[in-house]
RNA sequence: GGGCGGUUAGCUCAGCUGGUAGAGCAGUGGACUUUUAAUCCAUUGGUCGCGAGUUCGAAUCUCGCACCGCCUACCA
């Protein structure tokens, strides 16, 4: 292979018995006409028909017989002599053929019976129930529209092999019903979601993707070059810092549903670029955000699974209930019986807790910073039903506004669903100067070698010194989101194609 | 990044303590007019991931490499 990671078309070339027999098929059907034909008019779909008709009685549909044209690939083919069966897949599902000479006359029956399946075609006929009751098309015509040179994986076990299926993702949608499915659930949440909004008075937007200067998050960019202004740009890793100058701006309430990229591992829950939700709503604080994600995931859940209890990886997650809102402190004391709310608040006992878990922490880390380490190392996981933790460490929210109480902490939350992060909010730092120091602590920070720190944006600050409203805002990992709702354990099955390394 | 496991026909998988590779599906030929993973008979198809080593002999043992999967770390 070469340097670049392009194969030269010979090295992308593998070939076996049966796709020489295929090529050979295909190559005299194009000596007698045109083998990629391009006027045949699908009218019905598999789903629809049985809709339809599903419900009808053998009696019934031989009294009234029903027209159908369908189109899709053959995944089934059964072949007796006078007659035969095949069954086709379409975009909305599978309808069996019955195919005989009488009905499409002996030569072209002949023909059928040595296409292959996988091969694309066109049927028209009536429609009946076989002695079984399986609705079928009784088919009076039949067009090979699309000649299949590869053998589809067994038509009984599937593929199973993970890697085949992530690499040939369209094999995978071709064999996999329950794949084709996630990608369908992920299409109708995202669908949802941005009704869900605009129907708020939320606007869409998009914002740069190359950024000069990468914010928004505590992240490592991946890095590029524009050729022509000859500048480093980054992919951007959050959109936030957009979103807020655009609020700075006059929208008022927007939102985006797009990429982010981080270098970072690949893992069951890391893509380097993935689809984050983010929205910003002036005149509103943390907690209005809290109520909204609730409705929001309530009804996402109805919609999706028709249901707000929903089953993740065995264990039952309800999103019907009020989703419970704890202190880090309160969350650990919740779900260790070994600790007292008292000795979460004694800083000494904190760094013992943590010395005894070999959690690295520092002399400067204050009460706040102590507890999120030692909720991150025992608590976390245990958050299995919704549940917001609120009042992060200032130290760690570059961008959230402080706590009027306790500037220590900020009005942020998290929202946690079967031991994951699936939200993160807050109420927007809008003082500049505040801004202006937290990225000078950030840039200090990578300037001492910490790569995922913030860079300082002079232009943001810009933006917060001309005003921005007081402002909640919040970012959903829609990809994590999108596992729950099916059930997936790893994020590459609701991505449709995962980043690998080349083969 | 670290640990463990996997890689055999187009697909799904066997292959024992080393003796030169098998099944089912798919394909090909034949039988069969309502099948349901159709059935029955015959049959084609392999650089056993790649590269070294040990051995008379390696899919099998050893080492290295590649890719994938799972766990773990950072995160969303």
């Amino acid at each position: 292979m070469s340097e670049n990671n392009h194969p030269t078309p010979e090295e992308t070339i593998d070939t076996n018995q049966i796709i020489e027999e295929r090529r050979a098929k295909l190559h005299k059907l194009q000596e007698t006409g045109n083998a990629f034909p391009n006027d045949f008019n699908r009218e019905d779909l598999a789903s629809a028909i049985h809709e339809k008709y599903g419900a009808l009685n053998k009696e019934q549909l031989e009294e009234t017989p029903a027209q159908a044209t369908v189109a899709g690939r053959i995944m089934l083919k059964r072949v007796m002599g006078k007659a035969s069966f095949a069954t086709i897949q379409d975009m909305s599902g599978q309808i069996q053929l019955y195919i005989n000479n009488a009905g499409i006359g002996e030569e072209e029956h002949t023909a059928f019976k040595h296409w292959d399946l996988g091969d694309i075609v066109g049927a028209s006929g009536e429609l009946f129930k076989t002695k079984t009751g399986e609705l079928s098309i009784r088919v009076k015509s039949l067009r090979l529209l699309t000649k299949s040179l590869r053998p589809l994986p067994e038509k009984f076990h599937g593929l199973t092999d993970q890697e085949q299926r992530y690499r040939q993702r369209y094999v995978d949608l071709i064999v996999t019903p329950e794949a084709k499915k996630n990608f369908q659930i992920r299409s109708k949440a995202i669908q949802i979601l941005r009704t869900f909004f605009t129907d708020r008075g939320y606007l869409e937007v998009e914002t740069p993707m190359m950024q000069s200067i990468p914010g928004g998050a505590t992240a490592r960019p991946f890095v590029t070059h524009h050729n022509a202004l000859d500048m480093q740009l980054y992919l951007r890793v959050a959109p936030e810092l957009y979103l807020k100058r655009l609020v700075v701006g006059g929208f008022e309430k927007v939102f985006e549903i797009n990429r982010n990229f981080r270098n970072e591992g690949i893992s069951t829950r890391h893509n380097p670029e993935f689809t984050m939700l983010e929205f910003y709503e002036a005149y509103r604080d943390y907690k209005y955000l809290m109520g909204l994600t609730e409705n929001m995931l309530r009804e996402l859940a109805e919609a999706c699974t028709g249901s707000s209890l929903i089953e993740y990886q065995g264990q039952d997650i309800d999103f019907g209930k009020p989703f419970q809102r704890l202190t880090m402190a309160e969350a650990i004391a919740k779900h260790n019986e070994t600790f007292s709310s008292d000795e979460l608040h004694d800083i000494n006992f904190l760094r013992e807790a943590l010395a005894r878990r070999k959690v690295p922490h520092f002399p400067a880390d204050g009460i706040g910073m102590l507890q999120l380490k030692l909720f991150e190392e025992t608590t976390e996981e245990k958050l299995i039903q919704p549940t917001f933790i609120v009042a992060h460490p200032t130290d760690v929210s570059p961008l959230a506004r402080s706590n009027d109480d306790n500037p220590a902490v900020t009005d942020r939350f998290e929202l946690f669903i079967a031991g994951r992060e699936i939200a993160n909010g807050f109420s927007e730092l809008n003082d500049p100067e505040d801004q202006s120091n937290r990225f000078k602590a950030q840039a200090e920070a990578k300037a001492q070698g910490d790569d995922e720190a913030m860079f300082y944006d002079s232009d943001y600050i810009r933006a917060l010194e001309y005003g921005m409203p007081p402002t909640a805002g919040e970012g959903i990992g829609i990809d994590r989101l999108i596992m729950l709702l099916t059930n997936s354990a790893s994020i590459r099955e609701v991505i449709l194609f995962p980043q690998m390394r080349p083969e």
